[in-house]
DNA sequence: TGGATAATACCTACTCTCAGGTATTTCGAA
DNA sequence: TTCGAAATACCTGAGAGTAGGTATTATCCA
């Protein structure tokens, strides 16, 4: 029988060329390719088809998310395992609509890893969940996409005079929206916002 | 000859097992043990001498800086290499400052990694500094150690009477070193300064 | 023993943010 | 089609942060 072709797409190259060793020393796996960039791999989907797509979901400039709904366009057939080294309940709820077939964290040790990818190969879903505090996780689905949007901005240090220009918005649909983002997270201010965003990945 | 002995301190097992396995295939190194947490690591401290330890720096609660120091107090002949997924300029200074005897990114590849253990293991201090804008870390070694005890404090979230409170200083106080912070850095507001905080690892 | 730097403290005027409202429109699900 | 959630917009008063000053110690280094 034939192996099960795969590719990794991790910026950190030590962790890639550690994690093909763990998977091609099972003799069930074979690697084609390694990417360290998101866009290096975008440049040449379509011209890899593998059976396994390892794909980390930090990335740094784009997300392992996006190339995973691009994958599934293209190889519908191929399983794509996301790799996260922050293991927050909201990215494997993003990781599911993106329509991964698996979510592993960093923190799995090498025989585990080993053991779910076979299952995901086998046709199974895994989606490795260790949260230990759902409160944040619920409180995180509350949050409407607009308002994830403008947390994104307050995140990267904008006022709210800067977030309207941006959105085309009036200055008191922002405040409101803050305001509301601040209830429901139960915070007090956009410092805590910010702090409570890079604290939970948002 | 007998093979260098190493131990490895990272809370990402799969990265920890890869990174194993390439030392392994050199044929030159001998694992002794991984430790997954600093604190796991601390308990046996002393019960391990190998020749070589890898330690991480982002090790969660905390931090890898801390452990070389310790391990170079009780095994000053042992070589102690830092592995860091953020190669921030400032960090590395740190690593020099803890007595560290190299510092390689995660974004390396397992090639120069093994040449680099090599010439360390050979008493070369090897520190990799791939930094682009050496403006930022200029500008971060103008901010004097009270600004940066405020800069933590701001980056949590936490207002000026909160910090005021808490460091036994007058409101005042704080507000001037935030002043000359932002003033440093070029910045102009909590905000920015917090965004800027993560951005840059501080 | 200067001189520079760091840390401390205070003041005013101004801007931004927050709490606590109200209100309209749009759009999708029941 | 009706109900509800989401997004939009406005208002006021209070509180927090910023700009641009001044000024006093303490400490370390030349």
């Amino acid at each position: 029988m034939s192996k099960i072709t795969f590719t990794i797409v991790d910026d950190h190259r030590l962790f890639a060329d550690g994690l093909a060793r763990i998977l091609q020393e099972t003799g069930l796996f074979e690697m084609l390719k390694v990417y360290n960039s998101g866009s290096e791999f975008l440049e040449e989907l379509g011209k890899v088809a593998t059976d396994l797509f390892m794909i980390d979901i930090q990335l740094g400039e784009l997300s392992g998310l996006d190339l995973c709904t691009k994958i599934k366009e293209v190889f519908p057939g191929s399983k794509v395992i996301l790799i996260s080294m922050i293991e927050a309940p909201h990215l494997i709820r993003l990781g599911m609509k993106n329509k991964a077939d698996g979510f592993i964290p960093k923190t799995t040790d090498a025989s585990i890893l080993k053991e779910m990818v076979s299952r995901i190969c086998g046709g199974e879903k895994v989606f490795v969940d260790k949260s230990s505090s759902p409160e944040d996780s619920n409180k995180i689905n509350l949050l409407t996409e607009r308002e994830m949007e403008i947390i994104h901005l307050v995140k990267s240090g904008k006022s709210t005079r800067v977030i309207a220009e941006e959105l085309f918005l009036s200055e008191f649909t922002v405040e409101t929206h803050r305001k509301n983002i601040l209830k429901k997270l139960n915070l007090s201010s956009a410092n805590e916002l910010i702090a409570y965003a890079y604290a939970n990945h948002l």
